[in-house]
DNA sequence: ATGCCGTTTCGTAAACGA
């Protein structure tokens, strides 16, 4: 099966091109970000008519996540534990059952956190401890899972083509890039670097500046699976292409396959 | 560089993103 997750900036401007794309990669599973939606205006039955469920985590005007889904939901978590003033709608977590094989899937759009003197970056590192505390708990389950989303963390110079300009970013930051490791170190396998030892492979490229034209990306965007799920993993891969595409939102879909 | 571009909103300029 394939799992993929897209951040794809705005709902209403993206449909046509997430749309395109479904029908083109065909993912069973796929998790979303910045939907920019409330869930009552998710255009859920586009979707549906495609043959996925379709679960949302909304909010007017900024974030947002949704999972669509072949099989059915068994269970829905739309919230990240640890913080019950926390008003932004930042993680969905879905328990889907395949035939032989349960997975937990979780969407995630962890915060930009700039700029970093400012409430974002404590913000972004106290998110982090929080999903830095359920992933070790869910972990206990030994189940399938994987965390799918926008981490918006950088987690090595390999991982942008110029990372110098990135080095009092809230992205790629010694605190930022070490919370990220911590959560890698409780067993979870980044599929990408599973997949392949090549630098420079990018999942978003800023809208300004020509950065798409002169390829200064950053991989941002990653799928981490417990070790129930990189078991199965079989591929990894970065749909760049669609990057070039018409109306693009300015990050692109990362796929993986799942033997299950 | 308080810049660049794109999306959204009780909008028509400002907030937010990365």
């Amino acid at each position: 099966m394939q799992v993929a997750t897209w951040n794809i900036n705005g709902i209403k401007a993206r449909l046509d091109t997430l749309l395109a794309w479904l029908r083109e990669a065909n993912p069973d599973v796929c998790s979303l970000q910045e939907i920019k939606s409330v869930d009552e205006a998710f255009p859920a039955q586009a979707f549906e008519d495609l043959g996925y469920n379709v679960a949302t985590h909304g909010q007017k005007g900024f974030n947002g996540v949704a999972i669509l889904s072949k099989r059915p939901f068994d269970e829905l978590t739309p919230c990240l534990p640890g913080d019950d003033d926390d008003e932004q709608a930042r993680y969905l977590e879905a328990v889907i059952s395949g035939e032989e094989t349960t997975m937990r899937i979780a969407s995630i759009y962890l915060p930009n956190g700039n700029p970093v003197d400012s409430p974002k970056y404590s913000y972004k590192l106290a998110w982090m401890e929080r999903l830095i505390d359920h992933a070790r708990k869910t972990m206990v389950l030994e189940e399938p899972i994987v965390l799918a989303g926008d981490y918006n963390v950088i987690p090595t110079p390999a991982d942008a083509k110029q990372p110098e300009q990135w080095q009092n970013d809230a992205l790629f930051l010694p605190a930022t890039k070490q919370k990220f490791r911590t959560l890698i170190n409780l067993g979870f396998t980044d599929a990408l670097r599973a997949t392949s030892g090549l630098s420079g492979e990018f999942t978003f490229w800023d809208y300004q500046a020509g950065a798409w034209q002169r390829n200064n990306g950053i991989r941002i965007d990653h799928l981490l699976l417990s070790p129930q799920a990189a078991d199965r993993l079989t591929g990894c891969r970065i749909d760049k292409h669609v990057r070039g595409w018409e109306k693009p939102s300015n990050h692109v879909p990362v796929v993986i396959e799942l033997d299950v």
